[in-house]
DNA sequence: CGATGTATTGATGTGGATCAAAATAAGTGG
DNA sequence: CCACTTATTTTGATCCACATCAATACATCG
């Protein structure tokens, strides 16, 4: 199979892991993957294995997490089509995952094994700055969710989570941006407990800012979570 | 001054930046560099300003934090010889410093502008590589300090904490390692107030797991102290 | 229609923050 | 060396945001 063909969707060709990169070398470079399918709810890549398979996201959505020492769950950041996984496969010496990745929806990736990303890293040494510059955005996702989890509010930080994941996965649609996520996920990525979400989001139904019926949401107005942290 | 000679401490021959890079590699990659100082308690890097200095610290210890929009300063992880600052100044990109530098004690540091910086990157694409194995370090840091956050208690954190900087800047002494910091430098480090680090402390010292004085703390027996986590 | 996953709502508990005050230790300058 | 200032630490009293526990309601589906 060739998958720098016509099928890749145009979300790669603006991934951040391509930036600057040719037309041409992007197809060498996709050349030289194999997509793989991976079903909802299932684990792409586990933390602690070792770390010898690279992703590109094509379609779907996944997460990463991790499991603590005392066995809580942890979420992190949700990926979406043109965003790696299992980027710890591309450094020179030999690691394991930090975290694991599971497939939140069915989903479509182009991947490579250990040896053939390092390869391709050699040969355009772009695609390294491009890892550099990832992993420096997850730091930064991870200085502004610990920042959050110090100083702001149950309220506040789902307020926050929402507005964010509305620009991730958010549809347009009459009446506001639709998501479609469930309370425990939500209550998940904001570190609240489930029942501190349901509360939250019903003061917010009530007051007409959302309208959430069970595994969806719909967001009028984003703004005004924030106007109302109580 | 030629920064690259004897007076270097050995420890920057270990760095983990200068790590895989043959002694006259190492030494054209000095001697690009100015040498400069800090004094204790000044700003190295400032959160929010274009990224321009990257500085390799050769003496003393210094922290990383940032404020949040809310006005709280988060503590970040220390550095000590060996470590980098200010390492967004090698994106590729024009950035700006995620968080800020400061100097806990006076320092000494090796200095390169940004230019310098990413010419010796391209000329010696090592650099590069260890300068994406030092993001993901931070990127393990913040996993682990997120969990932390999440799942552990007030004296557990402190715990961590204390058992991590025993390991960074602990110095052997009759009777236990010998820490010069001070409580509000752990309590901003754990996550915690400075009273309910005081409280936790002094139980502690009352059950003879660790001394403290003013800015000074001896640490007995790391291990009990994760066993009276109450 | 049960069965199962998802969401709501109320009652209760608690870890650690916050507030207030005093004790201790370390300079500093006369 | 002492009086005085200033930084660090301790200790007690109070409070509250959120977790936890318990029960029920609602949706969806085979």
């Amino acid at each position: 199979m060739a998958p720098g063909d016509s099928t890749v969707p145009i979300s790669i060709q603006e991934s951040l892991f391509l930036r600057g990169l040719s037309p041409a070398e992007v197809t060498a470079i996709l050349n030289a993957s194999m997509r793989r399918q991976f079903p909802a709810r299932t684990t792409i890549t586990h933390q602690g294995t070792r770390a010898d398979d690279f992703y590109l996201l094509l379609e779907g959505r996944a997460r990463y997490f991790f499991e603590t020492p005392n066995g809580k769950k942890v979420l992190l950041m949700w990926m979406v089509p043109g965003e790696i996984l299992g980027g710890m496969s591309v450094l020179d010496r030999p690691s394991r995952y930090l975290a694991s990745t599971e497939a939140v929806k069915d989903c479509t990736v182009l991947w490579w094994n250990r040896s053939t990303i390092r390869d391709l890293m050699r040969e355009f040494p772009r695609l390294l700055e491009n890892a550099l510059s990832i992993a420096v955005s997850y730091i930064d996702w991870f200085a502004e969710t610990h920042a959050a989890l110090i100083s702001r509010s149950a309220p506040e930080r789902l307020a926050l989570v929402l507005s964010g994941l509305a620009r991730l996965i958010g549809k347009q649609a009459s009446g506001g941006l639709l998501l479609d996520i469930t309370n425990e996920e939500l209550a998940g990525a904001a570190n609240i407990t489930l029942y501190t979400a349901s509360r939250i989001l019903s003061r917010w139904q009530k007051k007409g800012f959302i309208r959430k019926t069970r595994g969806m949401l719909q967001l009028r107005s984003p703004e005004r979570l924030f106007l109302d942290l109580g």
